[in-house]
DNA sequence: TACATAATGATATGATATATCATTCAAATA
DNA sequence: TATTTGAATGATATATCATATCATTATGTA
C-alpha cells in the first residue's frame, strides 16, 4: 500500500524552495512517502535496505532526516520519535504551524493545517504569559475513523 | 533554588485521590519539585543519589515515574523525554488537558490549562476528520519572559 | 504466623540519537 | 583536463532513553 498523496513534482518543488536533492535524499523521502505510518531512522533502515537492495548507515539517514526535516519536506513525530512526509507539499500556503492526528490503534496519521484563528489563540493565550512562541506543532493522539468503524461492528 | 510552586499538603492531596505514596515515591516526587526543569529518569537518579544519600536503580525510577504519571502527579513532555511534576495540584479542577509552554533558551517549563473554548473547537476540527481524540497534551516551544528580557539587553 | 499482594532491586537488552573523523563525490576554477 | 574545495556520505564509537523479566523485600490481611 502507497501513501494517499503521491508527489511525482518533488524534484521540481525542490528546486523552485532551493533544495538540493540528492539521490540518496529522494530515496529516503520516497521511502517515507510509500509508508502509511510513520518510521523511525531504524525502519527507515531496514526499508530503504530492501527497496534499494544497496545498504545505507542508519547515522546517515538521521543525518538525511535532519535535512529534509529542516527543509520542511519532513516532520519529526516528537511523541512517538518517527518520521512522516509532509503531507502538504502541494500547497502555496506556508505552514509554520502543523497538527498531526495520530491513531493509537494502526499508528496512521493525518496532518491538517491549524486555521489561522486558532493559530492566533493560541499564541495570545502565550503572549499573556509573556511567552514568545516558535513554529508550532500539535499531536493529538486518538482513534481514526477506520478504526472507529472496526470497534463499532 | 526550588520550584515556584511548593507543595506542603501532597500527602493529603494523595489520600482524598486514593493515591498510595510510599516513602520512595514521595522522594522522587520531591526530587521533581525541587527542580526548576524538566528532568529525565536519569537525572533523577544522579539528583537522588545526592539528596537522598543512597541511591535508587533507574529501572525503580522509571516503574516510580509511570506510577507518578499514572496518578496525574506528574507529567512527562514528549517532545523533550523528561519529566516534571504537575503545578496544578492544588487545583480542583479536573485537567484532562495541559499546555507546556518550554522555554528552548532557560528550559524552564510553565503549565497552563487550556481553556475550554480552545479544548472544544480543537476537538470539534477533530471530529470533522472522524477522528476521536483522547487527553490532549500540548507542548509550545519558544522563549519565556525572563529569556526574552535578557536577550534585549 | 501464614499468606497474598504490592513495591522495589538486579540484570540484561532494546531503541533512539549524537559526536567525530575518514572518505567520496561533485561543482568551481585554473 | 587537472586541481582545488566544500558538501555529502560512510564508519565507528558512544551517549541517552526505555522495556522486559525474574528475584527479593515490604506491607497488609486472614
Ligand atoms: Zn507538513
Ligand atoms: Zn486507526
Ligand atoms: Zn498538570
Ligand atoms: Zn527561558
Amino acid at each position: 500500500m502507497i501513501h494517499s498523496k503521491p508527489i511525482n513534482n518533488i524534484d521540481k518543488i525542490c528546486q523552485q524552495k532551493g533544495i538540493s536533492l540528492t539521490q540518496k535524499r529522494h530515496n529516503i523521502f520516497d521511502v517515507l512517502l510509500s509508508s502509511m505510518i510513520p518510521l523511525s531512522a531504524y525502519d527507515i533502515t531496514d526499508i530503504y535496505k530492501n527497496k534499494f537492495v544497496t545498504s545505507m548507515p542508519t547515522m546517515s539517514i538521521y543525518r538525511i532526516l535532519e535535512f529534509l526535516t529542516g527543509s520542511g519536506l519532513v516532520h519529526k513525530l516528537e511523541s512517538t520519535n518517527k518520521y512522516i512526509a509532509c503531507s502538504h507539499l502541494q500547497c502555496d500556503h506556508e505552514h509554520t504551524n502543523a497538527q498531526f492526528l495520530i491513531c493509537n490503534s494502526c499508528s496512521e496519521v493525518e496532518e491538517v493545517a491549524l486555521t489561522q484563528e486558532l493559530h492566533h489563540q493560541i499564541e495570545v493565550g502565550a503572549e499573556q504569559k509573556g511567552f514568545k512562541l516558535e513554529a508550532l506543532q500539535f499531536e493529538l493522539h486518538g482513534t481514526c475513523k477506520t478504526c472507529l468503524k472496526k470497534q463499532s461492528h
